[in-house]
DNA sequence: CTGAAACATGAATCAAGATTCAACTTGAAA
DNA sequence: TTTCAAGTTGAATCTTGATTCATGTTTCAG
């Protein structure tokens, strides 16, 4: 995580399930650990990244990790909480500028497949959740593709798209996203982005245009 | 993993990376920990399983363990090699009996997601391994795309899909399909698969075929 | 039959690391 | 100033479970 994104992160309550300290010190030191355990959990993974990893690099003792989390996999939890909301607030608002229901579909990936290939990190722990906190995980996965399922039936009614798009597809396309950021975007970057993006979109644009 | 699947899987040094044992009895032993290897890890996962519930389950005991596998990763691996093969193998002769390029991606999608909601528990491990074993996690996706790469570019080559589509496409195709086993088999089965298929189906050949 | 080689056994070892806790510090309200 | 809730500290505890190993037992080629 950059220092830029860390400014970004204010401690939301509503987000991450987590009691909000009540002095800026609390408030300072929760921000560090949260911050300190993306970076380990995502270069490690979770079971080989002990407490102590965390607190060491949040600056913190290693007893003050139970003021604010009751567990490992408690912080894994909140961070899984914390990441989802990031790849949201990263991708939406370029979604929101394109004119038409394709070309939503075109700055999702575009935004997605960006995204991913600058914080690796987080796809990996957002992808670790499946085993380590499942419900975070079905969760982010679940609301990520309610909102592609509604942008598709947006775009049906206007027909833009094939009528009956919905949430089969939405799946099928989150499928595509994470695929893709995983391969071209995590894996390896031997191929252009841009022109991943191109004849992803051209096989996704083909299959929900109106015929 | 059901008693057929059981008869159907010999230990084979060229797919599993063990040494054969040399007596039978060896390879009964041997078959019998990767048989309850894969019930214990597809069901709770790589490290909430202990070696003694492997050996518990296999009836053997905890030291014969070490005689086959060098650590708990060691069998992990081997497993995840072992179920590569047998998802190539219930999704191969499927798609060699299609007649043309598009009915034969449709059979692809079609048998796995059959596999994937009749065999969830090799599902998990699989996904599992890109945490515990990413080298053979990477293995299996490569080769399965190279699969589905060189039926692409067959289809193109003459003349039944798009011309130049190739691996992007095949990337994006088996994200689709994981995506919709994922959704479809393993967490619900509140849609029929059969409407799954042909929903996801149109959407990819739309996608692919020549216009 | 016989002796290796192969295989089986499970109690003991050992390290790692998550969690607890009792004493201490900080900061701001009264 | 005083007080107290909030926060900090890190050594000590405690559990878990992977791995080792010394001692049997089985197999099978010769």
């Amino acid at each position: 995580m950059t220092d830029a994104a860390k400014q970004q992160v204010p401690i939301d309550e509503a987000v991450s399930g987590l009691p909000v300290p009540k002095t800026e010190r609390g408030r300072r030191t929760l921000r560090a650990l949260l911050d300190a355990a993306a970076l380990e959990f995502g270069a490690s993974g979770f079971h080989a990244t002990g407490i102590t990893d965390i607190t060491r690099r949040a600056g913190v003792a290693l007893g003050s990790f139970y003021t604010y989390f009751a567990s490992k996999e408690d912080i894994f939890r909140a961070l899984v909480t914390d990441l989802s909301a990031q790849v949201k607030a990263h991708v939406t608002p370029r979604v929101e500028e394109a004119p038409d229901a394709l070309s939503r579909e075109k700055a999702a990936l575009g935004g997605y497949l960006d995204f991913v290939s600058q914080q690796q990190l987080i796809y990996r722990i957002i992808d670790e959740a499946e085993f380590v906190a499942p419900d975070a995980y079905q969760g982010h996965y679940r609301s990520t593709v309610a909102r592609v399922t509604a942008r598709l039936e947006a775009g049906a009614a206007r027909g833009e798209l094939k009528e009956g798009v919905g949430e089969v597809e939405a799946w099928a396309i989150a499928g595509m996203n994470v695929f893709l950021g995983l391969r071209y975007g995590v894996w390896g970057k031997d191929r252009d982005l841009a022109e991943v993006l191109a004849r992803a979109h051209e096989l996704v644009a083909d299959g929900l245009r109106r015929r």
